[in-house]
DNA sequence: ATCGGGACCTGCTTGC
DNA sequence: TGCAAGCAGGTCCCGA
């Protein structure tokens, strides 16, 4: 499901649906993520205030004074209100709230992350995470700097969460379709000029995405149960074969870096 | 160091 | 209708 955008959307929901609430105690129905769900994850909540939401590249952080729940939504991770009798298969966490709601981590695929913090916020899935696409320190500069001499096709470079965080496989198409940039391309060749339009297009991407409440693949919702609309902005991801909106080509479908990636070839260069 | 491929897991769609 | 294959928003690990 979640790149940044849908990330960010699920945080502010999040962020909206618990300002001021308490964790009363925690119910796991199972404990092998991606990572094993540390045993004393539920007593390090229990009787906790919620303080902040925050969000870091594809993860989420639920802050509380005594622990901070770290939270990765892999490829099918969901959070939702959950009343009593709302049970479904892949239900995995149970967060009771001290104003009787109940807040559910579901996961069908298993490939999400639910973790506490150390205390110092060194965290291995944290260590070696690039910029914030949106924050300063992402640059044509910076981009040039990173790429230099690099052979990996553009687009695998773009995804690596080392060198920029929270663009995934939608938006990492959308991108370079918006800048007329070949996805293949070796990214240490691509001029200077154009690193720079491709952070400007990431970065509008990914705003717009976020003012949209990211996209609704299959049943992407907000933690409030909205769907998202910029999927039905979508360019080029899943119209292989379909016209290119800008040329009329039909757009083709080639795998990179083990990624479905859909392109125009007249247009990409 | 870098790159490509496969593994992890379940559910849904597609094609025979 | 039924079944198998293929594919899915991410990350990690391995061998070359």
């Amino acid at each position: 499901m979640p790149e940044l955008p849908e990330v960010e959307t699920v945080r502010a929901g999040l962020e909206r649906l618990l300002a001021g609430a308490v964790i009363r105690r925690v119910d796991l129905q199972r404990h092998d993520l991606r990572a094993p769900i540390p045993q004393e994850l539920p007593a390090r909540l229990a009787g906790q205030p919620i303080t902040a939401i925050r969000r870091r590249a594809k993860y989420l952080l639920i802050e509380t004074p005594g622990a901070t729940l770290l939270c990765h939504l892999g490829m099918t991770g969901t959070w939702r209100v959950a009343p009593p009798g709302d049970e479904r298969t892949h239900d995995h966490a149970y967060l009771h709230l001290a104003d009787g709601r109940r807040l559910v981590f579901r996961d069908p695929r298993r490939f999400g992350l639910l973790d506490l913090l150390p205390a110092d916020g060194r965290h291995p899935a944290l260590a070696g995470l690039g910029p914030e696409p949106l924050g300063p320190a992402f640059s044509g500069d910076y981009l040039a700097t990173v790429l230099r001499g690099r052979k990996a096709p553009l687009k695998a470079l773009i995804m690596d969460q080392r060198l920029v965080v929270g663009v995934g496989n939608i938006y990492a198409q959308e991108a370079l379709f918006r800048v007329r940039l070949r996805p293949t391309r070796p990214a240490g060749r691509v001029p200077r000029a154009a690193l720079s339009d491709l952070v400007a297009a990431i970065r509008a991407i990914l705003g717009e995405a976020i003012a949209a409440g990211g996209s609704t693949i299959s049943d992407f919702h907000h933690a409030g149960g909205e769907a998202g609309w910029f999927q039905h902005s979508f360019q080029v991801y899943g119209r292989a074969g379909q016209p290119c909106s800008a040329c009329s080509a039909p757009l083709r479908s080639d795998v990179i870096a083990g990624r479905s990636t859909v392109w125009c070839r007249r247009c990409q260069r």
